[in-house]
DNA sequence: CTAGGACCTCTAGCCACTAGAGGATCAAGG
DNA sequence: CCTTGATCCTCTAGTGGCTAGAGGTCCTAG
């Protein structure tokens, strides 16, 4: 377990730059290096970018997963925030869900309203320009 | 309909700096100005910023937007390009709702799960440490 | 011992804004 | 007519979360 950062890499998923990123953000802390000056990670390493990945891939943004390394670093502490944070975090998906399900709706709609004309009769830019009429016409 | 750059924003949502910004990358184009070099809207350019901000809104980018909003202003072509976009973003969107709905069950799941006690005891630590043990546990 | 892959630092770029400095203009009230 | 203060102007720099590239060093297998 002495891993070089690529391989750190491989084993995580999070490519060697972002690696670098996060140590600089202090996301992740510097880790030893060699004599030669190369990062060598080990299984808490792993584990934290792996942590932290997932995170992401949630959707939580740094900042957030700042908060909850922290409160993982101490065990005893109540987890009431990481709660709180998860929650809003799930308020905010809902909200995007319901505004993409509108979306998928409007565009379905544009798409198979779309008869193939000019565009003056295409759906699409009249949905998106938020009423009734042509877009195109809006000189007048 | 003489609006000054304030009164544009408050009809159509969209912040100031960022009405300036999109004249600046052409999304919109420079209106005429006061004597004092004040811009000054009109109700076509009302009608096109709430076309890019619903665009925006729908999860369009700048580069397609800018595509639709070209179309829009030659309404003799053909909407197939309209409608391709459309499509391929529909695509886009259906992604987008399938992993926000799979991130969503995982939240809700983490939040269910939470004790509400200590962090060693907390499943949104634990989910985000993506195996089964207590994430606090990685340096031992 | 050498070749070439992996590593290093540093800077700059990406998107779509947002913030702030420092100053000019506009419209309403006195 | 003049002041006041809200709004406007331009310009530069910062945001988040990376990503790309230059130019150089190190490590390891053959």
């Amino acid at each position: 377990m002495n891993l070089p950062i690529g391989e750190l890499s491989r084993r995580t998923g999070v490519k060697v730059p972002t690696i670098r990123f996060y140590e600089q953000i202090g996301l992740l802390s510097a880790p030893p290096r060699t004599e030669g000056n190369q990062r060598r990670y080990g299984k808490p390493e792993v584990e934290r970018l792996n942590f932290i990945r997932h995170s992401r891939e949630l959707g939580f943004e740094v900042e957030d997963i700042r908060e909850l390394l922290e409160m993982a670093a101490s065990p005893q502490a109540s987890c009431h925030q990481a709660d709180s944070i998860a929650r809003n975090h799930l308020t905010e998906i809902d909200r995007r869900i319901a505004s993409l399900s509108a979306l998928r709706g409007e565009l379905t709609r544009m798409v198979e309203e779309c008869g193939h004309g000019r565009i003056c009769d295409c759906r699409i830019i009249e949905v998106l320009a938020d009423h009734g009429e042509c877009v195109t016409e809006h000189a007048h």
